[in-house]
DNA sequence: GTCTCTAATGCAACGAGTCGCAATAAGGAA
DNA sequence: TTCCTTATTGCGACTCGTTGCATTAGAGAC
């Protein structure tokens, strides 16, 4: 069974509607691994499906992303981006200086979940998480650039 | 030395030029333990320094969270707020069934924070943290709920 | 104190995303 | 197939936050 019709079995197992709005958001997000953007999903399924408006995107991604469907993540580029809910998780660090973006294994985060529900009892959401900060490269740059105006 | 001028002696120090506008939204940040929106800030602000403007505020918080004086965060009540950086670091377990947010000491996210220097020797930003996930009264209310309905 | 340079502000226009409401259409019932 | 209920859409107005550009004002030099 494809991607694209367990994802619309979901989606109807749920109790929404299947519309054709709905179907094409996913047909796209279903073809694309990458993230993508909200206007991105929507120019890729207006080259088949050209009657769709904004807000039904908008809400469809909200409803994929309620059942699970859907990773939605600010990644600092600006605007949000979407990508298809994959197993297993993971997550994304992201240098705020050169923009660089690596992915990482679900495997690091995983113990925080585990602390967070034995200590608290929250379960704590971290499908996709997008951690900031500075890489590698960055950090021995900066160093230099600091030791040059230090004297 | 108060926290008002240590903030200001920081903005100086890098270079900055120390306006009535900034200063203003430095003090309201100091006087405020909480997390304020930019909303919030500017309606402080005018109370007693009528002629600042919203790209100002925004503007003076975007310097103040570079310079690592201000922390922003999305608590998932559809704008950012903004803290005062404090030490240590605390972070937020926020449920997205009923809202209830609770503050978590850094100590949990420490680890977290080890691990990705040492595998990737990437410095990440684990400042101010907003975890979303289901809080324990709602995890019990859920499963309580689809065992009424699964018979 | 005055001059000068340019960083910072105010303003208005913009972009991403949300929302209320009237019109439409999915899907179950008959 | 037709009908009915109501979930979903399209649309326009709106909010939060950002940006470009002309104007203002900080602060160092003299
Ligand atoms: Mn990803
Ligand atoms: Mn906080
Ligand atoms: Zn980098
Ligand atoms: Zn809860």
């Amino acid at each position: 069974m494809t991607r694209h019709v367990e994802l619309v079995q979901a989606l109807r197992r749920s109790g929404h509607r299947l519309t054709p709005q709905r179907e094409s958001v996913l047909t796209v997000m279903a073809e694309n691994a990458q993230h993508l953007t909200a206007e991105e999903i929507l120019a890729r399924v207006r080259a088949r499906y050209p009657y769709l408006n904004k807000s039904a995107v908008y809400r469809a991604l909200a409803l994929l992303t309620e059942l699970g469907l859907v990773n939605q993540t600010d990644l600092g580029r600006g605007r949000v981006e979407y990508e298809l809910h994959r197993h297993p998780h993971h997550h994304h660090l992201i240098c705020r200086r050169c923009q660089q973006m690596t992915q990482i294994d679900h495997a690091l985060l995983a113990t925080l979940g585990e602390k967070l529900a034995r200590d608290f009892g929250f379960q704590a959401d971290l499908d996709h998480f997008a951690i900031f900060g500075t890489c590698k490269k960055c950090q021995t740059r900066a160093s230099k650039h600091s030791k040059r105006h230090s004297h």
